[in-house]
DNA sequence: AACGTTATGTTATATAATAACACAACGTTA
DNA sequence: TAACGTTGTGTTATTATATAACATAACGTT
């Protein structure tokens, strides 16, 4: 499973920087436009590795801005950032969680501490596949899937109470 | 993967009486009171094999029973049936569908086709498996987790518009 | 019958998401 | 540059999903 195991300790700003120009770069591409509400509510997103939800990043909005912030504001700059592949919904959580590689279309798999409540995503091509494969062969034509584990985090495991 | 196609011809009363009887199983074991209007969600989630949100069993108990009842009524029911096994959650959908093995502990595995609506419950005991190390590979403890696929089903295929 | 426990009823509210319409910004072309 | 269509955002209202808190009822035991 390739999955980068997130320290505590890590270089967050750079993860931020990174997720942005990956973005940039995948809407010049698109011919998408990212506006700068649009570019606010990624950077939000990407302030932790924690899911976010959707009133609380218009919380988070309007504090920053002094304007008020509507609902539907923020769900279009999230569907926005779901149709290009920038973000990802967990389900579970009714959540939005910043994408690691928004250049290639994949599914939605993450590992979920329930401690922390960090999110995590990780690809697994093999099991994938095979996952797939597995349900054309009963029959079924897979078109999306996500799988979203719960459990305990390194970081958790090694340290209960962080 | 274990799957029994649903046909969409199968005598779908056979389907509700042996849920009904594996639930009362279940109870028994566990010392859990079925008490009617558990039986009475758990018989109208079975009502078909297309997932039921709350208010909509919330709707056809009103019908069924002149009282008047109220969510949290629902979602005890719910939590119950869900807290013994005899459901699962559909967390894409927020919506619950009766579950075909309660007597074993296991996760959310569901192919749900996007046209007619169905939910078909699997399992793949290798797979599952694979997943779960992989997860204790990366350091993570998986605790539950979902799998929820979705596309098209055999029948939908074969009959694009039933 | 009295008691504690478990289940259900009731009212209010929290949380998540969308519909419908108005207005503004942007980019093109005339 | 002005007029136009398109895309994005603002605003108000509403729908959909879920839970909190407290009251009453049913059940099972003694």
């Amino acid at each position: 499973m390739s999955t980068s195991t997130i320290s505590p300790h890590h270089d967050h700003n750079r993860c931020i920087a990174d997720a942005l120009t990956a973005a940039q770069q995948v809407c010049q591409q698109k011919g998408a436009r990212m506006t700068s509400l649009r570019e606010q509510v990624l950077r939000l997103i990407w302030s932790s590795h924690q899911p976010l939800g959707a009133y609380k990043i218009m919380e988070m909005l309007a504090q920053q801005s002094t304007r008020h912030i509507a609902p539907p504001t923020v769900y279009r700059a999230l569907e926005f950032l779901l149709d290009n592949r920038l973000i990802h919904r967990i389900n579970s959580l009714n959540a939005f969680i910043g994408c690691t590689h928004p250049d290639s279309r994949h599914a939605t798999n993450f590992l979920i501490c329930n401690h922390c409540g960090i999110a995590i995503e990780f690809s697994h091509k093999n099991l994938q596949q095979n996952l797939i494969n597995a349900a054309e062969k009963a029959g079924f034509s897979a078109d999306t899937h996500s799988i979203e584990i719960s459990g305990t985090c390194t970081s958790c495991k090694a340290e209960p109470n962080p």
